[in-house]
This record gives structure tokens, C-alpha cells and sequence, in this order.
DNA sequence: ATAGGACAGTTTAATATTAAACGAATTAAT
DNA sequence: ATTAATTCGTTTAATATTAAACTGTCCTAT
């Protein structure tokens, strides 16, 4: 029997059960840290986009597209409902008319400062099961396995 | 200045930068890994069902669910969808009504067997960035973050 | 100057996802 | 036995998410 068709009936190689593991991890304290946030009326994008303009100021939708990982499309409707919330504000540029800036309200900053804290306080709840050193070692992993760049698939 | 203050600023301690580490990498190989699916008209949570199928036997929808930590509701489509491809197949328990069984249709079982082998190049490729020492240690570390009991709050 | 291309954002169509309300079936309690 | 609680699946309403087609806007090469 040769290792291709081992596969196929369900052999795992490490990288394969490795990868599981990490897979099953981030959903279940995800899932966990995340519920928070929703009692307070915000999705995961949602809070990530206040975060990023909390930390680094009025932003481009493109940018914060790119900074949270999500499509275009999406972001047009996630600003869509932090904007009928009052929580954000948009503006078009002057010196570009392409581009359209998005600012904190003073709502959605008062919010996000009393958010903030408690979701820090639900990461370090979820990440104290690890040893600092753990949770180093576990970062620099992690680092290494999303800096990978493509293009060594031959 | 005290530390809840330098936390609402910017302070990030080991435990949050860790997290961000590990949720940024997660996202970006997730979305890498399954493109390859979405290619074949599959989500992640129609691949997770099939592979649940394929290597568990057929199986109730609430377990599917379990299986692949999805809510009840989303089931409902994701099998709804799946049926519709005519890749599985819903079956009424006989001893107890309440239980829909899912099963694989042949169309599913060979769709399954030839994607599969594709599906874990790509993991092993994403993987292939760590060492098989380093694989170990991130699956060791997620484990213990991810079974994490709750009760430990004050 | 203008035509083509690049880029930002929107819209559309499809699926995902959840929480909550609901219906049907089963089990437990009295 | 009848009632109450539980369990499984569906439905609904809302948001998320993407890819692809589309609209404006800006830039560039001719």
C-alpha cells in the first residue's frame, strides 16, 4: 500500500494533525472571546475596524479592508452598520474623490474605550491556559507560519 | 500612570500580542488553504461536513454541527446546499424521528476522493514553513489552549 | 487631448452564520 | 397518564463574506 492511498483511508501526516489542532484551537477561542463583543451589539469586523481606527486614526475603507483581511464588498457593508449605529462617519476625500475616509464618531469612541478592556481582560483569560514563555514561542510560530511567502510549490 | 490607562493607549501585553499573532496567521493560511476548495465549488464548512462523512460514517445533523462547531440553523443550509449538489443524501430516523441521518452519495464520495489529496498538499505546503519539531509544538500548544476549561474567572 | 488602464467604492447574487422563535418528537416527573 | 422539560431540526431576520460586474475618478502613454 503505498502513502498516497494510507492517505486517502484517513492516515494523518504531522503537518495534517498538527494543522487541525491549531484549526479546532483558534475556532473554539474565537468563538469564546467573540461572544462578548456580540452582547454589546459588535461583530468580529465590526470591533476590528474601531480597533484600527481607535489605534491608528481616520483610515481609507480600502485600508481597512486590508487590515482586517476582508473584501471590498464587505467592507462597504460593514461600515454601512457601524454608520446606522452613529458609531463611524464617512468622508470623501477632496484630493482624491476615489477614496472615502472613515471616522470615529464620539459615540463610537466612547464605546470602544469602555469595550476595550474587557475584551483584553476575555484574550488574557483565554491565553493564560499558556506560561509566558508558551505564549511567546506559540506568537513566533504563528509568525513564521503566516509570513510564509508562495511561490516554493514546484 | 497607571496600567489600565497604558492599556486603553496602545500597551499591548505578551498574552494580546501572542493572540494577534495567532489570529492574523490563522486567517491568512485559512484563506490560502480553502480558495483551493472554493475552486471546486466547495466551502470550508461544505468540506468539513463531507470530510465528517467520509471518514466518520454517516451522522445526525446536530452531530455534523458539533463536529464542525457550527450552529444548528447553519446546518440546515450547509446540507440544504449540499443535497442540492446531490452530494449527500437526509434520512428520518426510523427509532427516533427527531434525527435526520446525512449520508454520502456515491457523487459525494468521488468528488471527496479526488479533492482530498489536493486539500492536504496545501495544508502540508501552508505547514511546510515550520519543522516537524516546531509542527509538534504548535499542536501541543493549541491543544492546551483550546481545552481551556471555563470556571477559572473570579 | 484623449484613450486605456488602474484604482476606490458599490451593488448583486449566492452562501455562511448566529440567535431566537418555533414545531415536532421524545423523555422525565408527578 | 398527563404534564413539563428537553432535544432535533427548521425558519426568520440580521449581518458577514466573497466574487464578479459595475461606476466614478485619477493617471499615463501616445
Amino acid at each position: 500500500m503505498d502513502k498516497k492511498s494510507i492517505k486517502g483511508l484517513g492516515f494523518k501526516s504531522r503537518a495534517v494533525t498538527s494543522f487541525l489542532q491549531y484549526m479546532w484551537a483558534y475556532e473554539t477561542i474565537k468563538a469564546r472571546i467573540f461572544s462578548m463583543l456580540n452582547k454589546y451589539g459588535l461583530t468580529a469586523s465590526q470591533f476590528g475596524v474601531l480597533d484600527a481606527l481607535f489605534h491608528l486614526g481616520s483610515r481609507s475603507q480600502r485600508d481597512l479592508g486590508t487590515h482586517i483581511l476582508k473584501s471590498g464588498g464587505n467592507i462597504t457593508m460593514v461600515i454601512d452598520n457601524l454608520e446606522k449605529a452613529g458609531l463611524v462617519r464617512r468622508e470623501r476625500s477632496v484630493e482624491d474623490r476615489r477614496f472615502i475616509y472613515v471616522h470615529l464618531t464620539d459615540k463610537g469612541k466612547k464605546l470602544f474605550v469602555e469595550i476595550l478592556p474587557l475584551h483584553l481582560k476575555a484574550v488574557e483569560d483565554e491565553m493564560s491556559a499558556l506560561t509566558s514563555r508558551e505564549m511567546e514561542e506559540l506568537g513566533r510560530l504563528c509568525v513564521k507560519l503566516g509570513s510564509k511567502k508562495g511561490g516554493d510549490r514546484k
